[in-house]
DNA sequence: CGAATTCAAAAACGATCGTATGATTAAAAC
DNA sequence: GTTTTAATCATACGATCGTTTTTGAATTCG
């Protein structure tokens, strides 16, 4: 129950596990990585990842929740330093799209931790819509919608809930392929453009997503 | 080859494979798919699929070829469509977004052949930059992006190639979530929403894409 | 017709999967 | 000092994986 001084071991094997199912769900996909590739790269018993968690798929749950606590309330905190700053008057539009997609590009650019291979993960979890996406998913996603949906309505000054909803999947599209498309244009393009950074990538899918917002309200209204 | 006298199972065996393992690969992804499973749906014995095409992997190469071919013949045949309409002027952005985006829909929505699934599978296919998509996509993208990217820069109006690189990423994005989001959407949203048409949902995503690469010529000019 | 070819069915291959078990170790609690 | 608890380990389980082999029936063709 206590543990004051808790024995580097029991911290260490739980998140070493972690870091690397997270790397390794990232780069191969969860059904294509075993426990034994794990618990390799982890350098950790096999038995360690039943022990410590109870399952494979109790494990991606816990490697995403480990991730996507963080980002969502940084969402969060950003929404509101956005809500101060904009009393009465409606939101404006980018600030808000930012407060949405920064977080993700901060975790993939984020040297401190290895938090770099999270986003990858999950822009493969967003298109597996398979049924056991929804038990980790849900939650999270539910708090982070209710409370970003009405304050996308009211920066795009749009009518229809749907229109949001929409625009909200469009710029998750978008978002996820922020996160992919690098290496995947590295690859068609034969490797004779540069990579680029990622406040460059962020700067160009805000705008993006900024105009396509906008043009998604401008069409509401014209309908 | 056959007999017009010839209604068993014998020839339409490869297609049979061809439809199911499109079908569950497109649910449950590849990895996750079992040669039992997609020799069971088809009703086939288990050594054919390892008779007509030589291992899973085939597998997969063969089921997106067989679809993805006739999709880009239909691009490029909306795609010339589009220039023979405006010789000399600027092509319109929207009618080239609409070439490059509506044959997935038409594919989604065709209900004489099966191919409901395919676009999902591609959405997938997308998402995971593994090296084995390389061998199967490479020649069919680059023929597409060799084609669409000079009239994409044209109805842009935009000078610079990452421009239009990203822009193509960023609607491939907002294409392959329409093919996941329906369900998705229905999943957060607690099933309240009705579920929309192909062509409605086609209408929102050209919409958001217009007004995205739109966005991201205007800020182009403004560097 | 008989030889050659094509395809399907059944069974089994070795490998690898996720998971479970029991022993061993070491620190914590009494 | 003994008991209790937590963690790691080697190992093995049964299931399932992709693939191969063998056999046999049907079709094609000389």
């Amino acid at each position: 129950m206590n543990q004051p001084f808790e024995p580097t071991a029991r911290r260490d094997t739980k998140d070493r596990i972690l870091d690397a199912a997270e790397h390794l769900f990232a780069d191969h996909g969860f059904a294509a990585t075993s426990l034994r590739q794990i618990t390799a790269e982890a350098d950790v018993n096999l038995a360690a990842v039943n022990y410590h968690f109870k399952s494979k798929e109790a494990l991606l749950s816990s490697v995403i929740e480990r991730r996507l606590g963080p980002i969502n309330v940084r969402r969060l905190q950003l929404l509101n330093e956005l809500k101060a700053g904009t009393k009465g008057g409606k939101p404006d539009l980018k600030r808000t799209v930012l407060a949405f997609v920064r977080p993700v590009f901060e975790a993939k650019a984020a040297n401190v931790q290895d938090m770099r291979h999270f986003p990858r993960l999950m822009a493969r979890v967003l298109a597996e819509p398979g049924e056991w996406v929804a038990p980790v998913l849900l939650p999270a996603l539910h708090e982070i919608t209710k409370r970003f949906m009405p304050v996308f309505q009211a920066a795009m000054g749009a009518e229809d809930r749907t229109t949001v909803l929409w625009g909200a999947q469009f710029s998750i599209g978008c978002m996820t392929r922020c996160l992919i498309a690098p290496e995947f244009i590295q690859t068609i393009s034969g490797h004779d453009v540069e990579p680029e950074s990622m406040e460059q990538i962020l700067d160009r899918v805000v705008c993006f997503i900024v105009g396509g917002l906008q043009a998604l309200a401008k069409r509401e209204k014209s309908l």
